[in-house]
DNA sequence: TTGAAAGCGCTAACAG
DNA sequence: CTGTTAGCGCTTTCAA
């Protein structure tokens, strides 16, 4: 059985008070005490218990994490941002990835609560109703990162996905392409659904550029949707000349489309993915991209919820919007004539 | 604050036995008592502590994991497939990515003792030597996943690499091809780095093909790397018409070079990468590899070390070597005499 | 400066 | 079947 503070009192001759006194840090110990228990902690090899301590200090330096997909590149990123910043506030990750699998996210959440993690982070937006009700009866502070669920209640870190979606769009405008298609993602996804589509027609109207609804797709932000929408795609007469894709993910899986069926991105077909994943400079032609700030994401959803979690003042109540950029790379080009 | 369980018996009637009884499904409870603590818990919105519940019982059903690299591919896989299979049997992961960090890897074990995990998933091989003294003091279970160290003490789930690695280079030779380069790890990876350098030039040696050190370079396992060192081998005079490199990462690395330097994968240069990963299917032309059987890797890493925890007798004493498996796609062909 | 003792929220003998 | 009680390993008044 592993050592505890008892043992090292013994060992040292003194009581336990003394030696959490060292352990914690505090002043009033005097020295030969101190290294007599220091000693006493080496030779013993005593590690305080955690478990111990949560329970009388009332927190556990846990935060839950729950990702809807690990092995994807955004996520992976993001993740690891969270791990690095939380890492160096001794906070600890207990990671659940939910793949769209709303009974296991309602046990992981069910496990946070019972484990009285300090904080609670969520990268997905289709919240059901029951796990809503649950997250709102919940007392421990819950930040939505890259996302925003479409009740106001929780704060969330995002970009401004409109104009994101906006300006990716009017980049390909501004390349001279007027059919422009738009691989979309899950319609009942506000942030990265809806505002985004938004955002690709936005700019379409304020040119008078018509809006043609078999350029028009939605998917689920992975590869192998984007492969079958741009199939879609690539069946209708007159394809378009450029394609706006919600995630980098997609954005491949266009470009593997395309270049199957023996075209060229971006001689025939520019393509702009969304995100600023690691996939972007991996494929080639390199893809351009409309690119949320991953790392910074990471970091100030973490930040957020320490202060939300130490109960600064400070805190916002408000959203956080951080600032997209666009990306160029090797997968738009100009339009051209004869194609 | 919380509800405890003192409240839920002082609702019920009951004593915090009896609560405690019914929490846990025993079955010495009346059927009324035992419905009067149910609605007692749904009233009061009670969940029990888990870090009380850990104390006591001395099982905290948390495993730590190690992680080398988050972003990667291969190993956000293999951490997906832990999750899952950690998740059915109820554990829960704390992860921590260490990014070449000793210094990081050193704290989060420190923070897995404290935590009293159940059981330890290490997914990288380069120990320092305070690093094992400090797994062999610990009496936690600890199991490495993809990799092994060199000294025997832990045991390991891995493929057999010396093998993967002939097979994988044998594949090329069949292929006609003689001058193979390679593109390999860390020489200080037992597992990653030597074992697969050796099974190449096993299988160079099998057929009588001379080594040529000018083929050989060792990098991380990472695309940038890949790409580097294939830019070094395209610099020879005459360059291999085939390369082997031993993760997926650096053959794609490898194939954007290649592709970047105006030749053609595979007509130019044949390349089969090693892992499996998602990558693989991603980039074009597909990438041939030599899979290991990543999502089994993490279930079998979980499994056995579920049984190193529970003290089973069956737990084998040696390492678990699963089954690697050639993939081919399309980033291999023929040697071709005009090349 | 130091220590004794109470208690964090729960489980598990041990009685009844 | 049910309840009393003693811890689990630590921190924290409160006294000394």
């Amino acid at each position: 059985m592993a050592p505890k503070i008892k043992d090292v009192a013994k060992q040292a001759g003194v009581s336990v008070t003394t030696v959490s006194r060292v352990l914690n840090g505090e002043k009033y110990v005097k020295d030969d005490l101190k290294a007599r228990v220091k000693r006493a902690i080496d030779e013993l090899g005593y590690a305080p218990s955690h478990i111990a301590r949560s329970l009388v200090r009332k927190k556990t330096n846990l935060i839950g994490v729950i990702v809807p997909d690990l092995t994807s590149s955004f996520y992976s990123t993001i993740l690891s941002s969270i791990e690095e910043t939380a890492s160096l506030n001794d906070y600890n990750l207990l990671v659940c990835n939910i793949i769209e699998d709303t009974d296991k996210e309602f046990k992981y959440l069910n496990v946070f609560n019972e484990m009285r993690v300090d904080g609670i982070i969520i990268m997905h937006e289709k919240l059901n109703d029951e796990i809503r009700a649950f997250l709102n009866k919940l007392d421990i502070p819950i930040i939505f990162s890259s996302v925003r669920p479409s009740d106001q209640t929780f704060l969330s870190v995002i970009i401004d996905d409109y104009a994101a979606a906006f300006d990716a769009t009017h980049y390909l405008i501004e390349l001279g392409h007027q059919r422009i298609g738009f691989i979309g993602g899950d319609m009942r996804d506000v942030t990265s659904g809806q505002n985004r589509y938004i955002g690709y027609r936005g700019a379409l109207s304020e040119r008078n550029i018509p809006i043609v609804d078999e350029y028009i797709r939605f998917g689920d932000y992975k590869i192998q949707s984007g492969y079958n929408l741009m199939k879609e795609i690539l069946a209708c007469g007159t394809h378009p000349t450029a394609i706006f894709a919600v995630s980098d993910d997609m954005a491949v899986g266009a470009m593997n489309c395309v270049h199957d069926h023996q075209l060229k991105v971006p001689d025939d077909i520019s393509i702009i993915g969304f995100d600023g994943s690691q996939l972007t400079e991996l494929v080639r032609p390199q893809l351009s991209s409309m690119e949320q700030p991953i790392q910074d994401m990471g970091k100030v959803t973490v930040e957020t919820l320490l202060d939300l979690i130490s109960g600064d003042a400070e805190t916002p109540k408000e959203d956080i919007i951080l600032k997209h950029k666009l990306v160029v790379r090797n997968s738009c080009g100009p339009y051209r004539e004869d194609k």
